[in-house]
RNA sequence: GGAGCCGUAGUUCAGUUUGGUUAGAACGCUUGACUGUCACUCAAGAGGUCGCGAGUUCGAGUCUCGUCGGUUCCGCCA
């Protein structure tokens, strides 16, 4: 097909064009046919350009007339100047008028209308993805996506990291998020597995000498979804060697500095804010706080002040080891009807209620102030430092139901009262986090990060354990980073000694001989001089999506699943042929 | 695996509470009129398996059960 290619595109012109010959190609935006004077809104990525036809050009006028929704046109003409601008738009004092006009494509009514509001169910946008995108909105966001990309590139090359790739088709092993698999034709009844993450890999790859090492990999975890949980995803994987804690942290906050400089013009505060795990669930009730909650709602532990206390709930608490503590909030008139709700919040997590006592004027009210001795309210006021009017919710119960209660509640609040600045940006490190968790379900200790992770060399001596409350107790060298109540990255320093992970691999419930089996190649590694290192992997979705200012990663991916795993636009998982499974010797057992 | 919300014209929704005549609106689409619009305006028109399947009922968009899809949360995500 022969056309006039454009020799601007629909986001350039301005009246230092004027009487300039230009020709745009895009999509029509709209039409606005006056009857005599049609006036088409040319549409690309870079923008939107009025397009003026007038009826003296009867040829040129037909054509224009013809013009639906989303055609795709080729346009020459005189960049004019308007008789009215449109100051909503870049390219508002300037119009072309057309002397050349050719449709490239015709389009059928589209599903959906084309705009930035759109309006359009997000089952409708994924299944129409390629006219979702066209939107301005949604070209931004994969624009920023790419400055991030780019910005990564540079940060680690100046920084002397080597990009290394490794493989999408690996060995699976056990632990962690469930696999996803793939069959090999040629090892009948074998599998790979696709990376939940290069963590083998990029540790082989510091065994091997590569020092600093980065990829922007995808991984993928066959898990239920979330707003920010997909299927695949993408990670700022990184790795050193001869590093501490700190080292990676320094490198990990210059990257986010540098992006969030180069994305959004904005310069934060580094170094970040660090808390231990212990403080973050003592304060915050949760390992990834939201920091940019007004007013500063901490967590308060009252056990202290309650020792004497004769209401029951409390002395029940006490005598069974567990806490009382509470949450206050201050300055804001807190109705009986968001209380009745925020009891009905608490009680979804098992607690019968939600107490509380409100405090105005120097005087306690409310349901739980009947049972407040005059101590105990001295106390009260001294450490929620009671100044003003104020309202504390108490729970009492196990420790760390308590806390991860009072943190929902804290949050919950935040939201009803919209105490969250949503423009900030909070950043802070969580350290220290426990290595084991014990999981009831399988009766064995599980890695609370990795199975890699390296133990504080205080507690080290403890692997040899066999005391439940010393293996517990074991902090990792391991750490979170966390924004705005969300987890951005996480990373440990490794283990790099062949013993000791041979013990951590006893720990969880293999044996030196299923290790072996598992993780064999790795173990093996480790014998060959493996030196100390550890590293981070920063979710790169995440990071964007907070760039774009949306909460759900599927705004700023391309061709994102659905909630339950679909891809709504290639109609993806889908069955294929007898023929196919035959070759792989698989034989579908249950179809649903 | 569990819970909540949603599913009605091409699209976004109203109608479902309390079952009852011919299921409405806006945008889009079609036709016509219109020379300065930018949410163009005006007139006329087409367009419906009320997600799907059972059940209750004289009668179901509306009630019940199941199912499918979307979405949010819990579990899960080392």
């Amino acid at each position: 097909m022969n056309y006039n290619k454009r020799t601007h595109t629909c986001g350039d012109l301005r009246l230092s064009n004027l009487n300039n010959e230009v020709t745009l190609n895009g999509w029509v935006a709209k039409k606005r046919d006056l009857g005599g004077l049609i006036f088409i809104d040319l549409r690309d990525r870079y923008g939107v350009t009025q397009l003026k036809i007038t009826p003296d050009k009867k040829q040129l006028h037909d054509i224009a007339s013809k013009l639906g929704l989303e055609f795709v046109i080729s346009s020459k003409g005189m960049v004019i100047k308007r008789e009215s601008i449109n100051p909503n738009i870049p390219t508002g004092e300037i119009e072309i008028d057309v002397n050349e006009l050719q449709i490239l494509n015709e389009s059928l009514p589209t599903p959906f209308i084309v705009e930035d509001d759109v309006k359009a169910s997000e089952e409708l946008r994924f299944q129409y993805r390629y006219l979702d995108l066209r939107r301005q909105k949604m070209a931004q966001n994969l624009i920023t996506r790419n400055k991030v990309f780019q910005t990564v590139h540079k940060f680690f090359e100046k920084e002397g990291f080597i990009e290394i790739e490794t493989p999408i088709l690996m060995k699976s092993t056990p632990e962690g998020a469930r696999d996803y698999l793939v069959p090999s034709r040629i090892h009948k009844g074998k599998f790979f597995a696709l990376p939940q993450s290069p963590q083998t890999y990029k540790q082989i790859l510091m065994v091997a000498g590569m020092d600093k090492y980065v990829q922007i990999c995808k991984c993928f975890r066959d898990e239920d979804l979330r707003a920010d949980r997909q299927p695949e995803f993408t990670q700022i994987d990184l790795e050193m060697s001869f590093v501490d804690q700190d080292d990676v942290f320094k490198v990990t906050e210059n990257l986010m500095y540098n992006i969030w400089k180069d994305a959004s013009g904005i310069e934060i505060q580094t170094p970040f804010p660090k808390y231990t795990y212990d403080d973050c669930i003592k304060y915050f009730g949760t390992d990834k706080p939201d920091l940019r909650v007004k007013g500063e709602i901490k967590l308060h532990h009252l056990n202290k002040i309650f020792t004497n206390s004769e209401f029951a709930p409390f002395k029940d608490a006490l005598t069974n080891n567990g806490s009382i503590s509470g949450i206050s909030v201050k300055d804001i008139q807190i109705s009986r009807k968001v209380i009745d709700e925020l009891t009905e919040f608490v009680k979804k997590s098992g607690f019968g209620g939600l107490g509380y006592f409100k405090f105005s004027n120097n005087e306690f009210s409310g349901p739980l102030a009947k049972f407040l001795s005059d101590t105990e309210k001295e106390s009260l006021i001294g450490e929620f430092e009671l100044n003003s009017d104020s309202t504390v919710f108490i729970l009492s119960g196990d420790y760390k139901k308590v806390c991860e209660t009072l943190g929902s509640l804290r949050l919950k609040i935040a939201e009803t009262f919209q105490l969250i600045n949503e423009s900030d940006d909070k950043f802070l490190w969580v350290t220290d986090f426990p290595l084991f968790a014990f999981d009831e379900e399988e009766g064995r200790y599980v890695g609370e990060h990795h199975v890699f992770t390296s133990p504080k060399p205080e507690f080290e001596h403890l692997l040899d354990s066999d005391k439940k409350e010393e293996i517990l107790s074991i902090r990792a060298n391991c750490y979170d980073l966390v924004l705005n109540g969300q987890e951005l990255a996480s990373g440990s320093i490794r283990i790099h000694n062949y013993e000791m992970q041979k013990k951590v691999f006893n720990l969880i419930g293999l044996s030196d001989e299923e290790a072996r089996q598992k993780f064999g190649f790795i173990l093996d590694a480790f014998r060959y001089g493996a030196p100390p290192h550890g590293g981070i992997a920063p979710g790169l979705d995440r990071i964007v999506a907070r760039l774009c200012g949306v909460k759900d990663i599927r705004e700023v991916i391309a061709f994102p699943k659905s909630t339950s795993t679909a891809s709504l636009m290639d109609e993806s998982p889908s069955i294929v042929s007898d023929k196919q499974l035959k070759e792989l010797s698989i034989k579908i057992t249950s179809e649903k």
